[in-house]
RNA sequence: GCUUCCGUAGUUAAAUGGAUAUAACAAGCCCCUCCUAAGGGCUAGUUAUGGGUUCGAUUCCCGUCGGGAGUACCA
């Protein structure tokens, strides 16, 4: 039940509505000042009193019922202690009536969300400063879904452009098959490194060459462009398929070739195209932005084209409410810019764009630069937190099954949890010492948590469910029950900021919380009935961090 | 220059405009004859700066300082 409902509809204060009331409650501090509490200090002018007199008549004017256990005035304040035994009863009751569902919604119903995040690019490896985007977008997907919505997951391959032009000159001047067949992508990407430093004019010249002949529908280059092309989704898929990310399309940036032409029509009619140095370019000066360009001066199309048909192509084909770029905030103005061209071209809908902005990674010696080698790879990480993970495995718990097993997703976890932990906004300094850090707020202490939990419910065996009537919860087992009411209201908070890392602060505090319970409570040896009421907050807790950590992509051992 | 984001313990960070600003890491100590010590406890230590709005500001507004990003034919 809604409890913040209940207290509202309970207070009456002249001039002030319902709803006005149930926004102002709030959760007080501390436990021992009381579990819910309203604020009197706004209604001191309405009133023409004191807050503290306002508090204390209303305190006199509330009785105590089932719910509410108790009503007092303090400071301004006006504080409710609830009834804890029905309120844990309650709690636990649709915890585990709702198990894997519980937090989940319906409000999305009937609601298209499509969210474009990791966007690879053809030919380059998966390096750190891709991971971001790529849980980010994939928590999204999975809160989203949670919540009921239709979710589309795109990965907008960048897979356009001259590079590929240099790409397949730098392999008909130094490549040969068999190394690129052994080495994949990494080969590939040497090449064009390589070719960044070592290119002559005439390469140059080449490579633009070659990029056209790509576009014409050239039989070689293209065949040497999907095989570098299957390369690299070969090699992306398998990362993806560690940190259970999953896609419904593929459609990159050449995708939309044949689909920018309608978008410039569009905007000549409209008469937003404007020339500008022998460029074609959208205005936005009297918005306060620098123009938008849509055609280089060569007649070429850019970024902006591209992403403009997509969005057409994307609301088509989809009907999306909303549609997320996952994209760094480098690109803030980029967005800016094409969601206000969109708005010009008098689509309503380009209120329903949103650009989903993370911070940038760097190395402690700088920014991470290929070029000069000063790059970490995704997968080396992985691999070293797994092996880490095995490593601490061998040492404390050498003889369960399947270590392997746990390893994987013990060390991909310490991966995710580490990317999505802290707010998205926040630039990071990547170092190996603190992905491969098991202690205090990480990942690997809450799956940790879990083990625990699960140990306990494994020694109970079968029990019947009890939530004793008349027994006083102590202070840690309510702690427990409190933080886990709060999960649906925490997925639906998640969503709405695009914010994954209020699931894993989330998911930390359940279980801090309920390993100060599984210290000072004695679950197996407790009195009969108590002892089935901590076996329920212990096995609710369990279903309750594994529904969090699924929602950031992160899987669970049985035993660690 | 202009636009924009950020500035909280030694470090990394939390905090719908609310009560005594939370945690973790690092440091020092304590707890396995006791349900998994990848755990629990104790000690010490923070809102860059100057104004403003407010009963109340880490949070909102303006200025200063410091840092990141962007700023026309790359993506």
């Amino acid at each position: 039940m809604d409890y913040k409902k209940y207290i509202a509809q309970k207070i009456k204060v002249v001039g002030v509505s319902e709803e006005e009331i149930y926004s102002s409650i709030a959760v007080p501090p501390d436990t021992s000042m009381g579990d819910y509490a309203l604020p009197c200090f706004k209604f001191a002018k309405v009133l023409r009193s004191s807050p503290v007199s306002i508090a204390q008549k209303l305190a006199q004017e509330i009785a105590a019922d089932d719910v509410i256990a108790k009503i007092t005035a303090v400071n301004g304040y006006l504080n409710f202690a609830i009834n804890r035994g029905s309120f844990v009863a309650d709690t636990l009751k649709t915890i585990e009536e709702q198990g894997a569902r519980y937090g989940s919604s319906d409000m999305g119903a009937g609601k298209t969300i499509c969210i474009d995040y990791s966007s690879v690019n053809i030919a380059k490896p998966f390096h750190i400063g891709h991971l971001s985007t790529t849980v980010l977008g994939s928590s999204l997907y999975k809160i989203f879904s949670f919540l009921g919505y239709n979710v589309v997951g795109i990965n907008h391959l960048g897979d356009y452009g001259t590079q590929f032009g240099k790409l397949i000159c730098a392999y008909k001047h130094w490549g040969n098959k068999e190394d690129v067949d052994r080495r994949g992508i990494f080969a590939v990407n040497e090449l064009y490194v390589r070719f960044n430093s070592e290119a002559t004019e005439d390469m140059e010249r080449e490579a633009r060459e070659y990029f056209r002949l790509i576009e014409s529908g050239d039989k070689e280059a293209n065949e040497l462009f999907e095989w570098f092309k299957s390369l690299t989704l070969k090699y992306v898929d398998k990362i993806y398929e560690r940190l259970d990310v999953k896609f419904d399309s593929y459609n990159g940036e050449r995708f939309y070739t044949d689909k920018m032409q309608p978008v410039i029509d569009e905007l000549k009619a409209k008469n937003l195209l404007k020339e500008s140095d022998g460029a074609s370019i959208v205005d936005l000066e009297e918005y306060g932005m620098p123009p938008c360009l849509i055609l280089r001066s060569d007649g070429a199309s850019l970024y902006a084209t591209r992403d403009l048909a997509a969005a057409y192509y994307r609301k088509k084909t989809y009907d999306f409410d909303k549609c997320l770029y996952v994209v760094a905030y480098q690109q803030n103005l980029h967005f800016k810019q094409i969601f206000k061209v969109l708005e010009l071209l008098g689509n309503d809908w380009a209120k329903d764009m949103v650009h989903v902005a993370y911070g940038m990674v760097s190395l402690e010696d700088g920014a991470m630069s290929t070029r000069n080698g000063r790059v970490v790879w995704l997968e080396d990480v992985i691999d070293k937190c797994v092996e880490k993970a095995y490593a601490v495995l061998q040492e404390k718990n050498p003889d369960l099954e399947d270590k392997a097993d746990i390893a994987e997703k013990v060390g991909v976890g310490a991966v995710i949890f580490g990317a999505l932990y802290n707010s998205k906004i926040k630039d990071i300094v990547f170092s190996y010492d603190k992905v491969l850090s098991f202690d205090g707020e990480t990942g690997v202490y809450c799956q940790y948590t879990c083990a625990r939990a699960r140990s306990v419910l494994e020694k109970a065996g079968a029990f019947v469910a009890a939530y004793p009537a008349g027994y006083e919860a102590e202070e840690q087992e309510f702690e427990v029950v409190k933080a886990l009411s709060r999960f649906p209201a925490i997925v639906k908070d998640a969503a709405e900021k695009y914010e994954p890392s209020i699931i894993a602060r989330y998911a930390v505090d359940l279980s801090q919380k309920f390993n100060k319970f599984y210290f000072d409570c004695k679950i197996l040896a407790a009195d009969d009935g108590v002892r089935e009421l901590r076996l329920c907050i212990t096995r609710a807790t369990l279903q309750t961090l594994e529904n969090s950590l699924a929602l950031l992509g992160i899987k669970v051992p049985e035993k660690m």
